[in-house]
DNA sequence: TCTGGGGTCCTTACGCCT
DNA sequence: TCTGAGGCGTAAGGACCC
């Protein structure tokens, strides 16, 4: 029965912007890096005309389309968001795979929210009228008896539609697509397929499960015999546990200092353990990454005894890893990360192995919790204040966004979700009554009222936040 | 035209142990 | 005692995903 389903936001990060700058609506919006070496993260179907798509070098998008707008990701807003949608998927099971900000499978039968088609595409149609009144954004539906499949039907559906796949019509409906449409097949897959003069879905049945095997390898070759014949029993899985915690930073123009390059390192490594230790995390695997000039990669790793959330050793394993690598010609990429999880560190197993000592001579009080590190208040160049897309509120004109910043100047536009498309007024960087400010909600709810129809807040343990969506300032 | 940042999983190779 | 197979942990790289 098609009671998987895989909901997709529309170009999720550039709509949020849509929704939130007026001014934008109907126009080319890029969001991702906009630095010499910054890619697309997601462009508006307005921008996608253009060609633009994402993973393209926005130097190549700028050219396709110099008028769009380009911005920053607001991933803080766009969680806000997410979180949101989330809440409504929750609302109809339990289980709720989120694969990103953007998508997640649901098992409607394990909530009961649907049992046959009509149920299903029933439920689906209410979540996407759900979605819209609560967000004010679009999301398409993908229905199906597997994950593969609704993954599948979703892409089919877009933008803002619903498609739900009959069953027993699987096989004819894959059977003329490409490979490149089933998940896990990327360009070196597809690629050395083609080569073996497969490029349908159809083809690779036809195959065989032993030559598949021997083209792409055993996990490979098995997983894609089963999914050309629309097999998939993979089943929804609510909580996924992190398995690496990692940072890194491509640079402007590539490092060739090598006290630099053990600098930034370091920089790296306690961003990673803050990361972890946020996570409540600790790790055993230190592994260090290094992007070269060439755009030659190479890692180096090394496992520790136990796990660890020690800025202090991670620092020193990292530095460690990087005296084996040569980094003359320039490094444009470094990065730090900590796998081979646990949610304790040794240092805890021995505080719990002392308890029982302790309990007993209660003589020395183990004093190993560390202090909470203070969140180092970056003291951050003026003009980096001003980002693009940024909201901002200023004394006079009130809230509004950064459209461009630049020889001391910050251009300002005057708007906010609900507004008509403001108007643009440029200020010093340093003028003294504009400010950052947080993001305004999408959708103003009216005193009194509840929101979707599902009610959002249901899902939503503990003391649910209505300030994502109420919290005004 | 010059390729982000955060992840996951798989493959291969190698040392070590049984 | 020698040799080999198999399993495991570790390291490195690569494909893929959003």
């Amino acid at each position: 029965m098609p009671t998987i389903l895989h909901l997709d936001m529309d170009a999720f990060y550039a709509q949020a912007e849509q929704a939130s700058k007026p001014s934008l609506r109907g126009k080319a919006v890029v969001v991702g890096g906009i630095g010499p070496r910054g890619v697309v993260a997601t462009a508006s179907y307005e921008a996608r005309v253009f060609g633009v798509h994402s993973a393209m070098p926005t130097a190549q998008a700028r050219r396709l389309a110099p008028n769009a707008a380009y911005l920053v990701p607001r991933f803080t807003f766009y969680r806000s968001i997410s979180d949101q949608v989330m809440a409504l998927l929750r609302a109809l099971s339990p289980l709720v795979e989120p694969l990103s900000l953007d998508e997640a499978f649901v098992d409607l039968e394990a909530g009961q929210a649907a049992w046959d088609t009509d149920s299903a595409r029933l439920a689906g149609v209410r979540l996407r009228a759900d979605i819209r009144n609560v967000t004010g954004l679009t999301g398409s539906v993908g229905l199906a008896a597997s994950k593969m499949l609704a993954k599948i039907a979703s892409e089919e559906a877009k933008p803002d539609g619903l498609v739900l796949i009959e069953p027993g019509t699987e096989r004819a409906l894959l059977g003329p697509m490409s490979v490149r449409t089933l998940p896990g097949v990327g360009p070196a897959t597809g690629d050395h397929l083609r080569r073996a003069g497969i490029t349908t879905v159809d083809e690779l049945a036809e195959a065989g499960e032993d030559e598949l095997v021997r083209l792409v390898g055993k996990a490979h070759g098995h997983g894609l015999y089963a999914m050309a014949l629309a097999r998939d029993d993979r089943p929804v899985v609510a909580e996924r546990e992190a398995k690496s915690v990692s940072v890194e930073d491509t640079y402007d123009v590539d490092i060739h200092d090598r006290v630099r390059v053990e600098l930034e390192v370091q920089r790296l490594a306690e961003r990673c353990v803050r990361r972890l230790r946020g996570a409540g995390l600790s790790g055993r695997t230190i592994v260090l990454k290094v992007r070269r000039y060439d755009f030659s990669t190479l890692t180096r790793s090394e496992t520790l005894r136990g796990p660890t959330d020690d800025p202090v050793v991670v620092r020193e394993a990292a530095a460690r890893l990087l005296e084996s690598v040569d980094t003359t010609g320039g490094v444009r990429l470094l990065g730090v990360g900590v796998s081979g999880l646990a949610d304790f560190t040794q240092e805890d197993l021995f505080a719990q192995a002392a308890e029982g000592r302790a309990a007993e001579e209660r003589a020395e009080g183990a004093e190993e919790e560390a202090p909470e590190e203070p969140v180092e208040a970056e003291a951050v160049p003026i003009e980096h204040r001003w980002r693009p897309g940024h909201d901002v509120r200023h004394a006079e004109f009130g809230p509004g966004w950064v459209q461009g910043s630049g020889l001391g100047r910050v251009t300002v536009r005057f708007e906010t979700p609900e507004s008509e498309p403001g108007r643009v007024r440029t200020f010093r960087v340093d003028d003294p009554e504009l400010e950052p400010s947080d993001p305004l909600p999408l959708v103003r709810r009216r005193p009194g009222e509840d929101g979707g129809s599902a009610g959002i807040v249901a899902g939503d343990s503990g003391a649910g936040k209505p300030g994502v969506v109420a919290g005004n300032s």
